[in-house]
RNA sequence: GGGCGGUUAGCUCAGCUGGUUAGAGCGCCUGCCUUACAAGCAGGAGGUCGCAGGUUCGAGUCCUGCACUGCCCA
């Protein structure tokens, strides 16, 4: 067995063949669980990447964050279900196929509908993947077999049943309204996908004519060229400048056209002259003021922002050509009277960056109040749970000031509204499938409503769409409410509120299998027809000079050639121990390298294990693996839950020999307490940190070297030792890589199948049980005693650094302690001290040593390193001086506080005993540390 | 204009519900190729926790104001 790895860990092979073996074997393929199952249930659906996306790290983030939680639930025992799928993205699809035309000099009008329909299909089959290849490669533990694409025939057919539905119920609606119309998609789109900008401009004041009168009336305008067509002029009823002048009537300059002067709110007195001018067709706040006083809508441009013949002379223009010319042809008339900088935020396609129009057309809306009443209601009554909370606020804020949603979209490539026109008698149909009549005139002429839906609108749908629905299928009862959504903020309204929005709506009265339901923890839950129980909202991740990255910027971190460089896995370990909560994360290198160096640290950690298993001849007990792997398939643990009769917690097979055992074994448990918490409140960082210090700081820097001796195997010594040390280490690392497997699933495989020399209990370690805290495997004792220990040797380490023996060179020590279970322990582990300290003889002292030079003192000993050298006196008393003044700080804060009787009253015992037991040790540290200062005074050795 | 967040070591960040001596990685300095690891080992330097008040026995942590900075919405 390969037990010979190579001296650097090389991640790049290991990771490609594990990823593939994991699809292969479809070990995270889940089939839907019978009627009876009683085990707990996890359900993640993947926030759809676009067909047309390339992984960025933002993803990469998302989706290290998905797996972590998924793979740690996996490993507890939960039927795991990761659902993968992409979104078919309309606009930006569409955008990338026209611009493959547009190489071949072609428009897709020129191809009409169904062509370019199936361009795109093909343009789908070819590039689409790239997304959920790169998850591959990641290794992302999602099913497979149950991958998704929005645009499927199934899925289609449920965005036409929810159209239907809702249409029926008078929740989606058709009509005439202003929307944000963006000129280069040629087609409608949401608010939300508005992008606003402050941009320096212009305010010109423009004045017209009051008929009958010598009198103008001048207002101000952002978009002078808008005044074509204009209807009306506005003050406000208040405003006594314009009182003599309401009912009047002015003329539109270059139009010539008479419109009224009304009193409406939408004049401000405040703004700019308090008269503004009416352009129904151009301005959302002016169409409404329009309804109000029922005034003509004069649209000017057409679906480009050109000019049209309503604008006269300036027909065929653009709207910015049109804008100079108006302005000129004013100037020239006399009717423009100021202009002024003026700073103004402006609309932007979130698309394609284009300047929105406001266009008057016919558009198909959701009525969205009923639907956002259940929405609030789902996330204030805490049905469904937003991390970090404070993500909840901003849900509802906006939630409670939503406006109607328009879903229709001028798009060729998305699910067509199931609505036809009658060309006899205009009647709109709305139906599941294609009528052959017209319901009302009978007319066999229908023509399909060209507008396709908004993206999002089937993406809304998808926690239940892909469960099956509007069949009511076992999937559903088992696996909706999905458990988690983790996605970013940026979809929170675009995506996250949509979905609890349509699920509440469409799974209202639905119930979760009872049985699943409380094995999984949500027996306290109410409401089963939300879309999750849970949302957990990540950061985003930025360069490392925090800057937003951006194409245009040119900072663009490419997550696969830093996983080329580094690894998945140091990759992995990166995003997840940067991922506090509520912090974006400025991605820095320097980062990834010191955690592909602990990758490393973990390869020759286990490089170091197999040399002594293949020295030893080491060879499993199959009872410990099996009590380790196996049982928790029938007996999963919840977070915060102790582990059942049959679930192995802690370490098994392993025999507490020495004091580093019971320390090593007190540790692992405490952190692996510390890890499930961690991971239980999504803090990945804490997650990742504590793993990383114990396998580093703890296992590697302290245990491997203590165990080392016992690892004797030269001829005529007991080998038992030996056996028992290497059962230990062994176990030990099984269980490691299981609590490291979620983030650094690569690494931890390898070794693990490495152990197992190609004869493993399970097909992978992602199905291994993950470790549990045993609380008879704590112990505090050894935990203090180690600590003594380790305590000790930095000391002697640190003064023989500081009288610069050689690395080489032994040193006798003498040790003053005057607690007897000390001076004990100190003995027992005297060979560990002797090899980690480089020390060669050990004498105990009855008296302080805190006189000689060059001891060192702590409260629970004094340490003298006998070496001829002499100290540096100058540098030896600053140190002292430095140490002296802290504890003095220290020791005046103590004593301020233990003679205060407030404190003494109000503060917890716990806090006033620490204090006590601290001031014992500040009074002997302190007195020590004088005398040590006086004896180098009284040396008489100057600076 | 409204709302939310950030400011802790040279750099990037932890520090959860206020409690004994504020931590890590990288960088820096010194010394080591000690047969798992130089992507390593050992030792070390480095912080008035943005500023000013307040609450409290006790504040990096809570409150108020200010400064700088970022994001979202309109």
């Amino acid at each position: 067995m390969p037990h010979d790895l190579p001296k650097s860990y090389e991640p790049g092979a290991i990771e490609t063949r594990w990823a593939d073996y994991w699809i292969k074997e479809k070990l995270f393929s889940v089939r839907t669980p019978p009627e009876g199952e009683t085990r707990p249930v996890f359900t993640l659906l993947l926030p759809p990447p676009n067909v047309t996306g390339r992984l960025h790290m933002g993803h990469m983030l998302n989706q290290t964050q998905m797996d972590i939680i998924v793979r740690w639930h996996r490993m507890r025992g939960f039927i795991t279900l990761w659902l993968p799928g992409t979104d078919h993205a309309g606009i930006a699809t569409q955008m990338m196929v026209e611009r493959q035309l547009a190489k071949e000099g072609k428009k897709r009008r020129d191809l009409g509908r169904e062509k370019f329909i199936e361009r795109v299909w093909e343009w789908k089959k070819l590039y689409g993947g790239a997304i959920l290849d790169q998850m591959k490669r990641l290794g992302a533990s999602v099913d497979w077999d149950r991958e998704y694409f929005t645009m499927d025939e199934n899925l289609s057919r449920a965005v036409r049943e929810v159209f239907v539905r809702l249409y029926e119920e008078g929740l989606i609606y058709r009509g005439k309204y202003i929307v944000n119309w963006c000129p280069r998609c040629e087609t409608a789109i949401s608010d939300l996908e508005v992008k606003h900008e402050d941009v320096a401009g212009k305010l010109w004041e423009i004045r017209y004519p009051v008929i009958g009168t010598a009198e103008f009336i001048t207002v101000a305008t952002t978009r002078p060229e808008t005044m074509l067509g204009d209807t009306a002029i506005a003050v406000n009823a208040k405003d006594e400048r314009y009182t003599h002048l309401h009912r009047k009537k002015v003329l539109l300059p270059l139009m010539s056209r008479e419109i009224p002067i009304i009193t409406d709110e939408l004049a401000q007195p405040e703004f700019g002259t308090g008269a503004v001018k009416v352009t129904p067709a151009h301005d959302p706040n002016d169409f409404k003021a329009g309804q109000r006083h029922n005034l003509p809508q004069i649209n000017i441009m057409d679906e480009h922002a050109h000019m049209n013949a309503n604008a006269g002379v300036y027909a065929g223009l653009d709207r910015y050509e049109a804008r100079k010319r108006v302005l000129a042809d004013l100037q020239e008339q006399g009717f423009l009277v100021g202009e002024k900088d003026h700073a103004l935020s402006i609309g932007k396609c979130d698309r394609c960056g284009t300047v929105v129009e406001p266009r008057l057309s016919e558009q198909w809306f959701i009525k969205i109040q009923p639907l956002a009443q259940k929405a609030i209601k789902a996330v204030e009554s805490g049905e469904i749970t937003i991390v970090p909370e404070n993500y909840k606020q901003i849900y509802l804020n906006w939630m409670n000031n939503i406006y109607d949603w328009c879903i229709s979209r001028q798009l060729w490539w998305g699910h067509r509204i199931p609505a036809w026109t009658c060309a006899a008698c205009k009647h709109v149909i709305v139906a599941r499938e294609e009528p052959l009549t017209c319901t009302k005139c009978g007319s066999a002429k229908l023509e399909q409503v060209s507008d396709v839906l908004d993206t999002w609108f089937s993406s809304g749908l998808l926690p239940f769409t892909t469960l099956g629905w509007p069949e009511k299928t076992r999937d559903q009862s088992v696996f909706y409410p999905t458990t988690l959504l983790i996605t970013a903020y940026e979809i929170l309204f675009f995506w996250v509120a949509r979905m609890i929005m349509f699920g509440c709506h469409f799974m209202q009265g639905h119930e979760q299998d009872p049985a699943i339901k409380k094995a999984s923890g949500w027996e306290g839950k109410k409401n089963d027809s939300v879309p999750f129980r849970q949302v957990y909202i990540h950061a985003l991740v930025r360069d490392a000079d925090r800057q937003k990255m951006s194409k245009t910027k040119g900072n663009v971190i490419d997550p696969l050639e830093i996983i080329e460089r580094f690894g998945t896995d140091a990759t992995r370990f990166t995003l997840a121990a940067m991922a506090a909560p509520g912090t974006d994360i400025a991605f820095s290198e320097s980062r990834t390298e010191g955690y592909r160096a602990f990758a490393n640290k973990i390869w020759n950690a286990a490089r170091f294990m197999f040399m002594n298993v293949d020295r030893i001849g080491f060879v499993w007990d199959k009872a410990v693996v099996d009590k380790a792997v196996w049982d928790r398939v029938s007996d999963p643990v919840m977070p915060g839950q102790s582990p059942g009769s049959g679930h192995v917690a802690g370490v098994s097979g392993f025999d507490c020999a020495t004091l580093e055992d019971r320390w090593i074994l007190s540790r692992f448990n405490r952190v692996t307490a510390e890890v499930n918490d961690a991971l239980a409140t999504y803090r990945f960082h804490e997650a990742a940190n504590r793993i990383y210090d114990f396998f580093w700081g703890e296992f590697c820097d302290w245990y491997i070297e203590l165990i080392k001796p016992r690892l004797n195997f030269e001829e005529g010594t007991d080998k038992s030792q030996a056996r028992i040390a290497c059962s230990n280490l062994v176990n030990l690392f099984d269980a490691s890589l299981r609590l490291l497997h979620p983030v650094m699933p690569f690494i931890t495989e390898e070794i693990w199948q490495a152990i197992y020399e190609g004869h493993p209990p399970l097909k992978s370690i992602a199905l291994a049980a993950y470790p549990l805290p045993d609380e008879q495997q704590f112990d505090l004792t050894a935990e203090t005693e180690m600590a003594i220990l380790q305590d000790l040797i930095v000391n002697v380490r640190n003064v023989r650094a500081e009288l610069k023996v050689e690395p080489k060179v032994k040193v006798p020590i003498e040790i003053f302690s005057h607690e007897p279970k000390i001076r004990l322990m100190i003995k027992q582990n005297h060979a560990a001290i002797e090899r980690l300290a480089n020390v060669e003889k050990i004498a105990f002292v009855e008296s302080s040593l805190s006189k000689q030079a060059g001891a060192r003192s702590t409260a629970r000993f004094d340490v003298h390193v006998i070496y001829e050298r002499k100290i540096d006196v100058a540098a030896e008393r600053e140190r002292l001086k430095k140490d002296l003044e802290k504890i003095e700080k220290e020791f005046a804060n103590n004593q301020r506080q233990l003679s205060n009787e407030q404190f003494l009253a109000k503060a917890p015992e716990k806090v006033v005993g620490g204090l006590r037991r601290r001031e014992g040790e500040l009074v002997a540290l302190r007195e020590k540390i004088k005398s040590q200062l006086d004896e180098l005074s009284g040396t008489g050795a100057n600076v």
